[in-house]
DNA sequence: ACCGATTTGAAACATTCGTTCCGAATCGGT
DNA sequence: ACCGATTCGGAACGAATGTTTCAAATCGGT
């Protein structure tokens, strides 16, 4: 009935991520945007809208996959103590396969928009929250195992690694090293502990 | 031998991180800033070159103002452990107090430009250093008095605890309420305890 | 009271911004 | 093979960007 689409849309999203992740939302022009995804003008707000709702789409894009994968890994925990110090080794391991430094997407956002744009703020809230809820249940089935502390709430524990993360993520946008983290790590990881 | 300025230059500078603190280097247009100081667009360039040069000075200024603050108050600290718990509700009240949720200066100019700005990446490592050294030498005093634990060196420790404040700040832009800071800063203080 | 220096105000600058438009090209269905 | 629909390419849009210019206003020093 029609031509066909001469790109694949979620790789197409993927690169609009990547673009997002590096630059932000502001710093990102919408010729870095033509450039980036290979794609013409026209294309590109066909199929998107408008600048913003590239940017949203590529935040649930980055969600889906990368919130997606915390979640689904936190889903069916054995270990639970084995599983929050992957999370948080992995944290280390993301920043220093990234040579660009970008840190994490959702902290960059939360920062640069979230409280200017209700509809984003919004989305990051939600996904800390999924993220938040996933860890403590996690970090409660760490304390009937008697491997985390039972003198914090579950609750509690799981606001403190959450926090940790976002503090992980910042020093890695800011290009610390990785003695650095690991301390950071180490030693929330002790907070944790029975 | 020449007219008067009709504005003082430091409060000017005050306003100016007011504005770039709550919506960041890029968001901030040049009319933003005209219309923030009230002052004229020739004045404003006359004064400080360009707007990236405004920025810098207004990093500087924030840093002076609020860096310093920390760093002399952690000067002759008697009793470490109150200075450090002080120091993170101090992070707190902070964020209660303001209703913008404007966070951290530098943690916003980390995510938002140290990847891409050498030189004002530069500016916020050098000013993450020299709080982080001011909080290795009161918890080394704090570990020396029997307060912290020494299971850990005083620069892990420090790293840590900037960490934590990282996240806080990240949090608090991101509009958390009051008892999910205080969850994080009672659990990172009792990762400190001997 | 005047001169030289500096600031001010408002208009104008070129450039880039995000977005739209439209003819040409390309596809699927009949 | 042709039609209808959709995408593509590139030019063009108005608005906003950061910055400069310049005459008028205002000051201090003599």
């Amino acid at each position: 009935m029609a031509r066909k689409k001469e790109f694949d849309e979620d790789e197409l999203l993927n690169k609009a991520v990547a673009l997002f992740w590096d630059k932000g939302y502001h710093a990102t022009s919408a010729q870095d945007l033509v450039d980036g995804l290979g794609i013409n003008r026209s294309s590109l707000y066909n199929t998107y809208t408008d600048k913003r709702t590239l940017f949203t789409k590529s935040l649930r894009q980055y969600q889906a996959k990368n919130t997606g994968a915390v979640l689904s890994m936190l889903k069916n925990v054995v270990n639970a103590q084995e599983a929050i110090t992957q999370l948080l080794y992995a944290v280390i391991k993301e920043s220093e396969e990234d040579e660009l430094a970008k840190g994490c997407f959702m902290v960059n956002t939360a920062i640069e928009l979230s409280s200017h744009d209700k509809e984003i703020g919004s989305l990051v809230a939600e996904n800390a929250k999924s993220v938040e809820d996933a860890f403590a249940r996690t970090i409660e089935k760490g304390q009937q195992d008697g491997q985390f502390t039972k003198a914090k709430s579950a609750k509690a524990l799981a606001h403190f690694v959450f926090s940790t993360i976002s503090g992980l993520r910042v020093s890695a946008r800011s290009g610390v090293d990785k003695q650095t983290l690991e301390d950071i790590v180490e030693v929330a990881l002790s907070a944790l502990k029975a």
